[in-house]
DNA sequence: AACGTTACCGGAAACGTTTCCGACCCTTCG
DNA sequence: CGAAGGGTCGGAAACGTTTCCGGTAACGTT
């Protein structure tokens, strides 16, 4: 079934069948009720391959996730697909390594699969104008946010929670109740602008009350927020000897090795150590102790990244940011001392 | 840049060019090398849609997850992800709720995106020969085991681990340990054969030991191993005021979500209760108490979904079935009574 | 020497759509 | 009454590839 055969079977031209499909005018209303019709009672199924030749582009959006460890993606994902889909587009998905670059697999994707959209889960930090005039395409950066100026506001759409704000929310709830010894957890500062701002807020934090940031007490996790590395970072750090009533975890999912690790040390949370992480996983509202944390809304983020994408294919120009203000969820892994 | 391009730059035909890029033989190897050596320079890039035209089909491989809040699904897509990539193809996603028809959205799916191939992670347990049928490609049932004879060997192709196997290893495991009195916390029975194998392990192994199943230890819970329909249904379960000492549960994910009820219900683990799961999630691993499960090996069956797709793209006639051992990950999560 | 076979190659059709262009009819206006 | 213009439509080119088919040259066989 093609749109020849619907063509013959209506006694039109192809042309005019190919504008009723898509909704064009010039074509008479009696003439765009009978194919409308004949179209729905005869299961066509229309070919995108020969529009996308023709057009000599898809329907499809990218969307490449960096550090696939990180839970928060994973719940991200749900939404993002079904929106993408939900809107007639095909969604490619891309993972790429923790130390792999984005845009280039970005725009190779883009170029292969002859996308129409990009949305980037994971951001480096310090992208250049010139690295990202290798995408063609509209894209949105979610989960990134430009705080350090390397880019102008035209140059990019994005969508994130204000990681600043989280990390400084976290560090000013465990300084509001007693803790001046506050270690941080952080994955690979110079790989992720999460990772990165988290961090700022922290430091921000501690000296905005009189608090001096202890280079012994900030640890560097490798990898990409992935549980393990975390663990291990966290035990590095129990054992070093350094004192400390708490814990700023850059992530959820960093939490959750830092407690692990903590616990194995036969130490206990909160009564020994006190453990704050951001992100709202669903999965840390169900640890024991419950982690208390600063939610970035998942679902709302995928939803909000898509209809930006579709918005900037429309050909909206106003790219716009959207800073999503992180949420306090209390849970049981932090104490007054 | 097209190969007609690449032909007149080679001074050879177009189809001579397209036996060249398609490995065909057919082609001298003077000119071979010659064409491949322009092709390498000029960063040419094939377009897949005039491929998939003429072809009338795509290189797109469909994966349709069913039971999204289940963490081992996204443990298993990377993997499944980064080998349908490596093998040149694309992979189309999907996600269904837990009440959806897999099947049918496959087909659809199929159709609509032209797929060559499917792969099913998270199955009902009652297909028919006769709603297999409506998918026209070769496909992979992935978690999924068709233990109840509703199809015979040829209808499908399948990896799994032995779900029945890890049900009676758990359940052999706590009654080793004295556990007489085992709660079973499972996902909706009809909904999946996961579910159900799992719990027919659980009967045959309290029956093989002398232990009759109490149906008021039977708890089935909604959704598809989602954490807080767990906790609901666990919670439920405690407050029901039937003794038990210990809690099979079908999965890690409702494990998690069972561990959380029974502590806000002030019982210890394993102190009061002993918690055993399946999966052999990442996430367990950190929990408090790590969590005692039997594993399924995410990565492996990923990717033996992915190879014995592919063998059956290339035309194996032997549709084979992979049934994974589950390896018992002693945590601390049970104790001996 | 004639013929068959093999290896290699190029031309051209075909895939199903979009879109440009021209054509037709009808109305309106000078 | 003729021209202009808008509304409506169909034909055909074009997109870039694969594949069928036919052709040529070289070589071996009878």
């Amino acid at each position: 079934m093609t749109i020849k055969d619907i063509a013959k079977a209506c006694g039109v031209g192809v042309s005019t069948v190919s504008r009723v499909l898509n909704n064009r005018p010039d074509v008479s209303d009696d003439v765009r009720r009978r194919v409308l019709e004949f179209v729905d009672n005869c299961g066509y199924i229309p070919n995108n391959s020969a529009r996308d030749l023709v057009r000599s582009r898809s329907d499809a959006i990218g969307v490449v996730v960096r550090g696939t460890g990180n839970l928060f993606f994973a719940e991200m994902l749900k939404t993002i697909s079904s929106l993408i889909e939900k809107s007639g587009h095909t969604m490619v998905l891309h993972f790429i390594d923790s130390d792999a670059d984005e845009v280039k697999a970005g725009a190779i994707l883009e170029r292969e699969k002859k996308l129409i959209g990009l949305i980037f889960l994971g951001g480096r930090y310090d992208y250049t104008p010139a690295e990202l005039s290798l995408i063609g395409v509209p894209y949105v950066c979610c989960t990134y946010t430009n705080r350090f100026g390397s880019l102008s506001e035209e140059d990019y759409a994005s969508v994130s929670i204000d990681d600043y704000a989280a990390g400084y929310s976290a560090v000013e709830h465990l300084i509001s109740l007693g803790h001046r010894r506050i270690a941080a957890l952080v994955p690979s500062l110079s790989d992720s602008s999460v990772s990165e701002l988290r961090y700022c807020g922290y430091c921000a934090a501690l000296k905005e009350h009189g608090i001096e940031p202890d280079r012994e007490l900030i640890a560097e996790a490798g990898g990409c927020f992935e549980i393990p590395e975390a663990y291990d970072c966290m035990k590095t750090l129990l054992e070093s000897g350094v004192e400390f009533s708490s814990v700023f975890a850059a992530s959820d999912t960093v939490a959750i090795g830092a407690m692990k690790a903590i616990e194995d040390k036969g130490l206990s949370i909160p009564g020994d150590i006190s453990v704050i992480g951001i992100d709202g996983l669903v999965v840390t509202e169900y640890a024991n102790p419950t982690l208390t944390t600063l939610v970035q809304p998942a679902e709302e983020m995928g939803r909000q990244s898509v209809e930006m994408l579709l918005s900037l294919l429309e050909g909206a120009k106003t790219t716009r940011h959207l800073l999503v203000k992180p949420a306090l969820r209390i849970g049981a892994s932090v104490r007054k001392i």
